[in-house]
DNA sequence: TAAGTCACG
DNA sequence: ACGTACGTGACTTAT
């Protein structure tokens, strides 16, 4: 269970053989990306794998790993959700070839060891810093263990991370790095249990099965471990990033993603009643100034009624070629016309009521109480972390309405929440690694960035600048972090692109630094393939020598914006890290709940508040020393709102 | 399962 | 001539 961090999916069907798992030697000639597993194994790899059944073989098993230098260890539970599952049991490997599978909670009435008796016997080993683990997504396996009050440790490799590290633009899951790095097919999960409506869960797998499919999990991320540690050793900064980054950054993600965060359902649930009377209302209005009832959610039936049956003008179209009626397009059309005024009211309060409002009451662990997302420490290429089941990163905060979402996520009794965000992030990281003189001296004196681009660009003393202009400058500024073109400018400030290439021009010519910086960072992506954060994180951009030119622009924008959100993710890691290391030291009551790529949200006892205010800001802005001064403004309430 | 839309940084 | 700001996840409809 859990080869990666989501579902296995692309799984040929009908392939007979599980139990036979003697496996044809494989192509040995591919070249391997980092040239260190070239001279991949052109024999076959024996492989045993056994059923740990009898206490006599379990404590040939404990002997080995007691003695083996790494040990890769995966759980099999009886589903995804690992804050929920059970344990149905664990697989080993020591040697290449050599893996074993301990069944513990099989429902096929085959003989297995007592599921707690086993664990009381793994548990000092599972515990021990000394005896060094491997793993793929290991963080899955530390909830899955803490489900049964063990706490894993010694922790030492994970080939998920190492995946990621390595090559972040491909797939990490287990069956993909298998074909790419070992040229061995996997048995796919869906071989085992079927999928769709018929899947069994693991525990329903007769035990020969599931030991070679389990064991064989074992064995193939041992061997992943070979294959892609070298490369990452060999290479300082990616060591870096794995070993001071990645692998810490893991520990900080399961102990928050355990901590979860209390919702007030019951505030959830009277916005729900008011917001569920103004739906239908506006469901009302909508459909008479329509003539005519129509699903409102349906973006087809909408441009059926604006631009066939309304004849309103079409403003853009999707990629498809439909007529759009995004937000953009009902904005510009309610201008005019009543309907879309009303649609647009229709679709922000529809969003919120069944993405937050009615979902996130059901997300609630009967165990804890709380709500326990979870983050995907390998999806995001360019670093940063994803937040999913559900997603606490994209809560809403831009409108009024919005925010009265965030007043839900509350502290507990006693405690108040503490948010900490760095301030302006990525364009101090630009100003950092562009080195641009007036940008890192417009930082270094605390300047409203914003402002100051302003008085830049339109050649005004700071104090002159007008609000009209320093919107100007912000959204400059933004466009700048996204490898702005002319197009994408006009479009956002609403004016001719030739305008929007005459404020660009004036940038480039105030801020020499960041043009030079720009042009340099798609000079050496086109010739290397990749660009690197500060720290040395690599991000890939297989298609910056695209022959299409749409493609290939696109992978040069992505190349400007990579190494800034690529070194502010590297920089919340570290951040966290510290945090979570300071909590831990202190031995604080004091809890993460959420990070939200530049914030990070804490629950902290009221007794331990002033302690965390003075501490605090310096974790987070003592990880790095930048030539800008990082910036992290605290604030503190009795729900996230308040303290945002 | 894809497309469209929209929530966040 | 064409279509573009960067990175995510989730919900709904429609196929």
């Amino acid at each position: 269970m859990d080869r990666q961090q989501g579902i296995s999916k692309d799984a040929p069907i009908g392939k007979a053989e599980v139990a036979e798992k003697t496996v044809a030697p494989t192509n040995v000639t591919t070249p391997d990306l980092f040239g260190f597993v070239a001279e991949r194994s052109s024999q076959v790899i024996e492989r045993r794998y056994s059923c740990v059944q009898t206490e006599a073989e379990l404590d040939r098993w404990i002997q080995k790993i007691e003695a083996a230098k790494l040990t890769c260890v995966d759980t099999e539970t009886t589903g995804l959700d690992a804050m929920r599952v059970d344990l149905v049991g664990i697989s080993l490997a020591v040697e290449v070839g050599e893996a074993c599978y301990i069944p513990l909670a099989h429902t096929t009435n085959e003989e297995q060891l007592d599921k707690s008796w086993v664990l009381s016997k793994l548990k000092p080993w599972l515990e021990s810093e000394q005896h060094l683990k491997l793993g793929q997504n290991l963080k899955y396996d530390i909830h899955i263990l803490n489900n049964c009050g063990i706490q894993l440790r010694g922790i030492a490799h994970d080939t998920l991370l190492q995946s990621y590290v390595l090559e972040s633009h491909l797939s990490h899951d287990m069956d993909s790095l298998a074909t790419r790095h070992l040229g061995e097919k996997t048995i796919a999960y869906e071989e085992v249990c079927g999928k769709g409506a018929h899947q069994i869960t693991f525990d329903q797998v007769n035990l020969e099965t599931a030991t070679q499919y389990a064991a064989e999990d074992a064995d193939i991320t041992l061997r992943l471990h070979h294959a892609m540690y070298p490369a990452i050793e060999a290479d300082k900064k990616l060591l870096t990033i794995y070993q001071d980054i990645e692998m810490p950054a893991m520990h900080a993600l399961a102990v928050m993603e355990r901590n979860g965060i209390l919702i007030d359902s019951a505030k959830l649930s009277s916005q729900g009643q008011m917001v569920g009377q103004r739906l239908l209302d506006l469901e009302k209005q909508i459909h008479e100034l329509a003539g005519q009832p129509f699903n409102i959610q349906s973006p087809k039936q909408i441009g059926e009624i604006l631009f066939g049956k309304l004849e309103l003008p079409i403003i853009k179209k999707t990629p498809s070629g439909a007529p759009s009626t995004d937000e953009e397009v009902l904005q510009k059309l309610a201008e005019n016309y009543p309907l879309p005024a009303r649609i647009l009211d229709y679709r922000g309060l529809a969003k919120l009521q069944s993405t937050y409002i009615e979902k996130l009451p059901r997300m609630v662990n009967p165990k804890t109480g709380r709500v326990h997302t979870s983050y995907s420490q390998a999806v995001a290429v360019t670093g940063r972390l994803a937040s999913s089941d559900p997603n606490l990163q994209n809560i809403p905060v831009r409108t009024e309405e919005g925010r009265k979402i965030r007043e839900a996520f509350v502290a507990k009794p006693g405690s108040v929440m503490v948010s900490a965000d760095y301030s302006q992030i990525e364009l101090r990281i630009m100003a950092h690694i562009a080195e641009d003189e007036s940008l890192l001296k417009a930082f270094a004196a605390g300047e409203d960035i914003h402002k100051a681009t302003a008085a830049e660009m339109f050649h005004v003393d700071l104090n002159q600048v007008s609000s009209e202009q320093r919107r100007y400058a912000k959204v400059i500024n933004f466009g700048l972090i996204y490898g702005m073109s002319a197009f994408g400018l006009a479009s956002n400030l609403g004016i001719e692109r030739s305008a929007a290439q005459q404020y660009i021009d004036t940038y480039f010519a105030r801020y020499p630094g960041v043009a030079d910086y720009m042009a340099q960072t798609r000079v050496q992506a086109k010739e290397r393939g990749y660009v690197e954060t500060v720290f040395g994180r690599r991000l890939w951009l297989p298609e910056i020598r695209s022959n299409n030119g749409m493609r290939r622009q696109g992978a040069e924008r992505a190349a400007i914006n990579a190494p800034m959100q690529g070194t502010a993710a590297d920089l919340i890691k570290l951040a966290m890290i510290a945090v979570q290391r300071w909590i831990e030291q202190n031995h604080l009551e004091t809890s993460m709940l959420l990070q939200v790529h530049d914030e990070l949200v804490l629950e902290v006892p009221q007794s331990e508040l002033a302690f965390v205010q003075e501490h605090l800001p310096q974790l987070m802005t003592g990880v790095a020393k930048l030539k800008v001064p990082l910036l992290v403004e605290v604030g503190v309430g009795s729900n996230w709102e308040e303290a945002h």
